[in-house]
DNA sequence: ACTATATAGTCCGTATACTGATGATCAGTA
DNA sequence: TACTGATCATCAGTATACGGACTATATAGT
């Protein structure tokens, strides 16, 4: 493994590349402009309303100063409203608009596109083994991350 | 997939923060300020001296733009020089310095042990099959990203 | 030789990421 | 109740990434 091309980071790091790359071009496509960050939080403030930023930060394993501007830009585009939680003054409460939710639903398809895409190098037995595996190196270093993945509260959950 | 915890963008997305950050931390308890980025560039540099950055960003990847800040600070810190090239007045030739090679070889033990950690949850012969998948979904979309990797001219190429 | 095109590097603007710091607020405890 | 420590959100600063534009220079084609 002394070659840079041979090893793990170098080769993550170049196919998150792609994937963003990817996002870009299929939601662009359907004419939206919308990041894959950007899709992945207004996508859980749908399953979860009313969440505040950190626990959304949480399940999304984005940093606490990081949400601060998804959200930022996520609200000037109309997609979320935040308002200071009536329960916790130092929370902020998400709720997603009406026009969030439809953005949504009209980007489903090129979100899926997307991952599809990704994938698309691999057969379909090699796709299941990678995502395995993916899914098993990541979980393991989970607490490694400054913003690690966190369940969110028991009774809480949503997803579909 | 309909879940984001599922897609396979979400996942690497993932790996790749904690991919840096276990770099951050290992390099840095080796004392060096070093990112991962700097890294793959200053040792490309080694193997390849005299590279210009438009070659060296296609051998790891880079964007040309991003290319520019990372020698930037590389020869800020005195790990690079950079010259205009007397064969091509556009170009800017790259020779790594005496403590560029130093601090490259310093840090190769954090580096490996960086490698090592990211593969730490699977078995060997899973980190084995990983990487094979990882570097075949990679090369399939080395395209579609805006800084693919590209190959050195014939007779350049110097890697160990 | 001249022109059209391509390339190398840089700059501006925007969007993640993360370190470290701060103010506001909350929860637990003496 | 007053104090202590934790938590939520934000901010400043730095480092990737990249879209788009620009200058300088090289090359291809006529």
């Amino acid at each position: 493994m002394q070659q840079i091309e041979e090893m793990p980071g170098h080769l993550i790091r170049r196919l998150q590349q792609i994937s963003v790359a990817i996002f870009h071009a299929e939601v662009g496509a359907a004419g939206f402009d919308l990041t894959s960050v950007q899709y992945a939080a207004l996508s859980k403030v749908n399953t979860h309303p009313g969440i505040d930023q950190a626990t959304l930060a949480g399940l999304i394993a984005y940093d606490r100063t990081t949400i601060t501007g998804v959200v930022d830009r996520l609200v000037q585009k109309g997609f979320l409203s935040r308002q200071v939680s009536e329960t916790d003054r130092r929370a902020r409460v998400l709720e997603i608009t009406r026009e969030g939710r439809a953005a949504l639903e009209k980007i489903q398809p090129a979100v899926l596109e997307t991952q599809k895409i990704m994938l698309s190098g691999l057969s379909e037995p090699e796709q299941a083994e990678f995502m395995r595996l993916l899914e098993k190196a990541t979980s393991a270093l989970n607490d490694l991350s400054r913003a690690p993945l966190k369940a969110a509260k028991a009774g809480t959950e949503n997803d579909r």
